[in-house]
DNA sequence: TGGGAGAACATGGGCGTCAATGGGATTAGC
DNA sequence: GCTAATCCCATTGACGCCCATGTTCTCCCA
């Protein structure tokens, strides 16, 4: 499996430090990556986590754009000034910056959340409640839809 | 990594001094850079500070006007009058001149904000009101495209 | 089927190194 | 001779690296 799937709560120790899921390690392994990119999601209080081809797709994205118009500044600031990098230890750890704890309110725990070829990571609380806001507005789209089928499985 | 990224804060010391982050002097050794360039950022309170690359990528700019029109003339003089090279001392430190101050507002504290093939300075509370609106303005050219990912992430 | 050995993983802590910062001394410039 | 810039050294705190502990899961065997 190449993708980053399901999530989990990991716990802070005193030094700041905690462990990422080892799923989430083997995917980054087998792409390649030693070191991960990570972002202040746009409009969510959370860091999107990724290898260096996250970053990559960002700069391509930006190369698309006029280098001397405001958009492509904005977008360099938001994904090279909002960015960062994020060592692993020897035991597959990150440290919690301040820089990621200002964004997400992150404090004692840390929940990963795989979202295939990126992850995230919430503050558990929050977490628990965006995925209830996202649950309610799927199912409100399911039964603004006609030919829906019982069960909550699509066609 | 030899991209600037990240961003960060660093006291002015009592003879104007300010230590240039650790990553950012590693990636302008990585580069090859011994010299600053710095000028003043044309529409923020802020200063783009690179290796003479720098220079090289507003001269680039600067090429695509007529030269016979006004607007050269001024990038020119903007480029070539607006900057200045800023000296690393042996502990990685540069000192903050008024040219600086007067543009940036800067007195206390310097926040380095990575740009991928340069990094700013700024006044921590100017970047982070800058930031905010950078933010709110991509929001808005996400929520104005169609297919949008939420998350921030462009497929 | 229950238990036990072992592996994988999360977690905790010691310690050395390096970065950020502060201050004194020395040199250059006016 | 005074100011300011530069160099050198000291301190402190953060971080990286290494090893230890504990817990859970799996697999194997009785």
């Amino acid at each position: 499996m190449d993708r980053f799937l399901s999530n989990g709560v990991n716990r802070i120790d005193a030094k700041g430090r905690v462990s990422v899921p080892a799923h989430f390690r083997a995917v980054l392994q087998k792409r390649g990556y030693q070191e991960l990119y990570a972002l202040r999601t746009l409009d969510m209080p959370a860091m999107d986590v990724g290898g260096l081809d996250l970053l990559d797709r960002y700069e391509e994205r930006i190369g698309l754009e006029d280098p001397f118009l405001q958009t492509a500044d904005d977008m360099s600031f938001f994904a090279h000034g909002d960015g960062a990098f994020l060592k692993l230890d020897g035991e597959g750890r990150i440290t919690m910056t301040d820089f990621i704890r200002e964004h997400t309110g992150i404090e004692t725990q840390v929940a990963f959340v795989g979202r295939g070829r990126f992850f995230q990571m919430w503050e558990p609380d929050r977490f628990a409640a965006y995925r209830e806001q996202v649950r309610a507005r799927l199912l409100n789209l399911r039964r603004a839809a006609t030919g829906t089928t019982p069960g909550g499985v699509p066609e």
